[in-house]
Parts: C-alpha cells; structure tokens; sequence
DNA sequence: CAGTAATCGAGACGGTACGTCGTGTCTTATG
DNA sequence: CATAAGACACGACGTACCGTCTCGATTACTG
C-alpha cells in the first residue's frame, strides 16, 4: 500500500521544480516593482513563461504565492542573543524595521488579502507571525528567568502590544525607524517591572 | 464674491440627500450581512433603488462609500470621563471592543482596502482612526496633569501600543474581550508609571 | 377663440432664437468636424452655451437636429432649367455630387440613422430626398411633354435607377465623379428612348 | 516552417464551434425578432449562454457578428440561367427582393452601420453587396456575348442604377414587389439596347 | 406693477450598454 | 502525469449617453 501510494506520487512527469522558483522568483519582483494590486496571476504566470495551471497547481492563489516569495526572503529571523532584555528587545525590532523597508509594501497587501479569506489567514499567522512573534517571546522569558522581570507581569499582554504596535504604524503608513524601536521597547519593558 | 461662490454651489439639480441616506444605510446593510468582498457597487446601487453613476457622483469606490456607512453607527466615541487612568482606560476599550463585536469585520474589510490605496489610508486614518486615538490621548494626558503618571512617561510610544495591541488582535481574528481589555489597559498603566 | 390660442401660445418666456442658431451651427460644425457617431448631443448643448433640455425641446434627438443642420445649408436645389434631357439631368447630377462632396458623410449618417426610426426616416424623405427628386422629375416630366421621350417610357423606375445609383455609390463609398454623373445621365436617358 | 505554423495554430484550446454556430443562430433569431437596435451584445451572449468576451474574441462588434449571422442564411444567391436577359434580370430582382421580405430589417441595420465604420463597410461590401452584383454582372455579360445588348453599352452604369434602385427603395423604406422588379428589369435592359 | 407662465443654464436622476479585466476551470497537443 | 497555450463562463469594473427631472433665475405678456 505504502509502495503504490509512492508509486501513485511518483507517476507520469513530476514537476518542474524550475517553474517554481521561476513563480517564486517573478512573483517577488512583480510585487516589489508594481504594487500586489497591480499585479494579476496572468502577468506572474506570463512573466515567468509558465501555463496559468501550473500556478494553481502549486498554490490556491496569489496571495499564497506571494506569501511564499517574500518568506523565502525574510526567513532568517535571528534571536538578538545577549544583552538585556531592553537591548535585546531594541535590536529585535530595529531587525525587524529594517526588512520591512524593502518588502513592507508586499506584507502589508498580504495582511489585507488575510481580512477576507480566513484559511489565508492561518497560513499567515503559522508562517510569518508566529515565528517572529517566538523571537521575541524568547527574549522575555529568558529574561523573566534571569529575574530582570516583575513576577506579576503579564509577558502575553506585552507581547501583544509589541507587536500590536509595529503592525499599526506599518499599516497606517507611519515610519519605523530605529528611534522607535528603542522608544517601544523601552515603554514595554517599563511596563513589566 | 459670496454670492458667486453661493450660485456656483447651488447650480443645477441639487443631489438628492434619499439617495445619500439610502446608499449608506443598504452598504451598511449588505456588508454586515454579506461581507465586504462579496457585496459589490451594483448590489449596492441596485438595491438603494439608485443609478451607479449616483453612487460614483458621491464616492471614488466602494471603500470610501463603506467607510462612511459605518462611520455613522460608530460616530459615538465616548470619553468615558471620571476615574483612574486604569479605569478610564479599561472602560474605553471595552467600549470600542462591543462596537468591534458588531463592525469588527468591516472594518476589517477597510484596513485592508486602506493598504492599496493611499488615499483612502488617508481618509481611514483621519476619519476612523485619530477621532478614536483622540480620545485615549484625553485620558492620558489628563492623568498626567493629575500627576497619576511618571514624569518621564512616553505618552506617544504608550498609545501605539495600546492601539497597535487592539489593531494586531483585530486583524490577526484573535477576540478581544472584556478581559483582555483590562490587562491591557493593566499593562500599558504600568509602563507609565 | 384664435386669440386665446395665440395668447396661450406665446405666453411665458418665448424661445431664445439665438440657442436654435447657436444649436444649429454648433451641431453642423461638430458633426463635419468629428463625424455623426463621435457627436453626442451633450457636446452640442455643451459646446452651443445651452442646456440640454433647451435642444430637446427644439427636436426629437440628435437626428432631426443634425438634419436641420445640413438642411439649410443645402437648401439650394435648383433646376438646372434649359437644354437637353441628358443635359439638364448631367448638370443637376453634378450639382448634386458637388454638395455632397462636402456633405456626404453626414447626409450617410443620417440614412443610416433613419434606417432603425420610421418617424425620422419620414422626416429625412419629406425634407431631403422628395425636394431633390421633385427637380429630376420636372426634368423628364418636361422632356415627355417635349416629345424628347418615348410615349411608353417608364418614368418612375428611371427616377428610382437615377437617385438609387448615386445612393448606392455614396452609401458604399465609391466616388461620385462627374463623370460618373454623365455616365448614369446617358445611361437613363437611352432607357427612356 | 509549414508545422511552425500549423502548430502556432493549434496551440492552446480551440474555439467551440459550438458557441460559434449558437452566437450566430441566437443573433439572427433575436436580430428579426426585435430589430437590431433593440438587440443588445449582453443579450446575444447571454441568449447563447454563453461569456461576452467569447464573442468578442470572434467579433470586433455586434454589426460583425450580425452580418455573419444573415450572410449564412442568405448565402445561396443563385444565378437564374437560361432566358432572355429581361426574364433573368427580373428573375435575379425578385429573387433579391423575396429574400429581403424576412431579412430587410436587418440587412438596412447593417447598412446604416456600415455609414460610420469604414472597416465594417468593407466587410459588408466584400461579404454581402459584391457576390449578388457579380450574379447580375453575369447575367449581363452573357447576354452582351450573345448579341443582345447595343455594342456601346455602358454595364457598369447600368448595373449601378440596377442595384441603386433596389437599395434606394429598401432604405427609403418603399415596397419592393415583383411588379416592381420586372418594371426595373425592362428600364435598365431598355438602356443597353 | 404684481402675478403668471414658459424658458433658460446647470446638473443630478434612473437606466442601459459598452468594452476590458481577472478569476479559476477546461481542453488541446506535446513532452 | 505535467506542461504551455489559450479558450471558456462568469461577473465586476468605471465610463458614456440617454431622455427626464428639478433647481434658481430670467423674461415676457396679463390683469
């Protein structure tokens, strides 16, 4: 059963894995030049010499392509490491702002798509979110280990209004710049002595 | 002068204000029964008994149209007034998170709208957004008066938070309850203190 | 009884003939100028300094105004009077191709237009084709009384071959030379010898 | 180069003959039913359930379409053969003029829009008007071989006046009965005699 | 000389059709 | 099976005119 079921998997020509990158690849740079709006699954397909159903085959649409495209990019997430937790907190941000200068536009087309599709939703939380969001709740408990923190704060509320914070400036336009980070990290932290 | 300006604006058949109330109150109608996405300017048009062009006359699109049908209901934001900054606080978000219950997916629904199109950013922010951040800014600098805060609180970085903590949750389809509002009201006093 | 209509008839304020003119040559100008289909009737009003209605008022639509129009200014038909038969019609043929020269395409127009508007198609036929075939009949209807025709020559279906060819040539957009016009007039004449 | 082109052609998925032949029969039903102006290209599409940009992809427009859809059913012009060139004639015209009983109103709608679309016009002339005057042309040449017409005729003019005739009473709106075809047969033969 | 009534420019009104665009699915022939 | 190409049904878009209507403001005749 294991066997055909891998003989069914591996039947007739398996896919092209250049196409994929190819989408990967025009999805990212169509998006960054034009905008996600402006930019239909026509164009990405053509661009990338490619039939429109080898598209759908991989991905249930755009907004899951191109979630994937700028992922690729911003994958690496580094935990600060060392310091306290303020610093820690600041660097974590200032990180974060700074890949967000490049692919902000994109992210921000991406939550939007998420306000009206549900399933789009999770995959983003699972995939851009959340792992973010661990970065930086790994710095908070290290820290509330090492007893820099009250015993009484609520690190969950914090985290929230971090994160909460930066969304917001993101999505209403306003600039994130590195002064902000540390201004924001240093209220949080405030906030739990 | 006056007259000139008075005879310009009052040239031709004036628009018809039925017209107005009843795009407004079937947009409002349709996008709570239907959602955003799925209700379009012709349902909308065809269903308030009214031309397109009627519609296009008053609004550039269906955003603006839907921005301004739900900002009427939620016209009401109250300074909840007397207390301590905590209270005052909680009492606030409470308030807003109740009128969310009902409008929380339309909104929704214009935050997104809002990521491609700058101007309606524009307007979102200066109708929806700051009237409602006005009054939370009230609060905290009514308590700073009052001396119920440290002198070296950052006002500004403590309200992005508490908005940015609300907007992240809104967004992201976690609930915002009655509780939460409290710890975050909790959280975002302590970092002011 | 007449008083009182005539009262009733110019009571109010009376017709501004300035707009019929204004309506008039703006409607000839435009429609020489960008062609019948290009013209809508708010560039006419527009462009005449005249509200819409004040042309509705005047005429049933587009058709019959750009009618008038063209209509004045081919108002001369005359009979080409002495000579022969095969004469007389030559000139009066040619006569008729030289208006047409500069008239042409939207004299086309306005066929085209009465071909779906029984009401205006009569219109177009009273004012238009009737007073330029009245001339070709006097022609012949000369010519029979002069003994130039056979006693059993058919007069009517030679009218008809004589306005129906150059229709043709216009509607098809084949060129309505001179020569052409002593061809067709040799050609009729011999039918009715 | 040959399979070149032949597989440019046969890339992708083909036409539907299907939609095709329905587009065709749905626009020629409701075209006689409700007259060409009342008939509307979302109504053909939808009538032959079939998308709108599938007609367009066969169509430039409505008149295109149209003029197809009556050319097929009007296709068979035959030559009548035998005779004297009076009986032929006259046989041709009330062959010409039965046909014109069920599609007049159509075919006078495709005149008219042939007056304000040059391109649509040379469609019309090449599809519709030069097959049938090539059917009479024959006639006539025939019967100038044979002897029968004066050696200084002039076909053209005559062939001119023949079909201008007809064209002229279809569009002015006046009966074509076969009275009236043989009396045009007999002005038009009696000129080339 | 006030009242009445039709006209005027302006422009909004409900409709209807337009041609274009994008979506997700399908159907070819060719790997 | 996958692939490139492209047709398919669908439906929203924003625009253009249509012929009618509703304003406030003239402009004449009437009583």
């Amino acid at each position: 059963m294991g066997a055909e079921k891998e003989a069914a998997a591996s039947m007739g020509r398996p896919r092209d894995d250049m196409a994929t990158e190819a989408l990967l690849r025009v999805a990212r740079d169509l998006v960054t030049r034009h905008g996600y709006r402006a930019v239909s699954i026509q164009m990405i397909a053509a661009e990338a010499g490619v039939g429109r159903q080898t598209l759908y085959r991989r991905w249930p649409g755009k907004a899951d392509l191109v979630l994937d495209a700028f992922l690729a990019s911003a994958a690496a997430v580094e935990d600060p490491g060392l310091g306290s937790v303020g610093e820690a907190l600041t660097r974590y941000l200032q990180d974060l702002f700074k890949n967000l200068e490049r692919d902000g536009p994109a992210i921000r087309s991406l939550v939007a798509s998420a306000q009206e599709d549900p399933q789009f939703l999770d995959s983003f939380r699972q995939k851009f979110v959340w792992p973010r969001a661990a970065v930086a709740a790994g710095i908070l408990q290290r820290a509330a280990k090492a007893g820099e923190l009250a015993e009484d704060a609520d690190l969950e509320a914090a985290l929230t209004a971090l994160h909460g914070a930066f969304w917001y400036r993101l999505l209403l336009g306003e600039p994130l710049t590195p002064e902000f980070a540390a201004r924001l990290s240093a209220s949080i932290v405030r906030s739990l002595r």
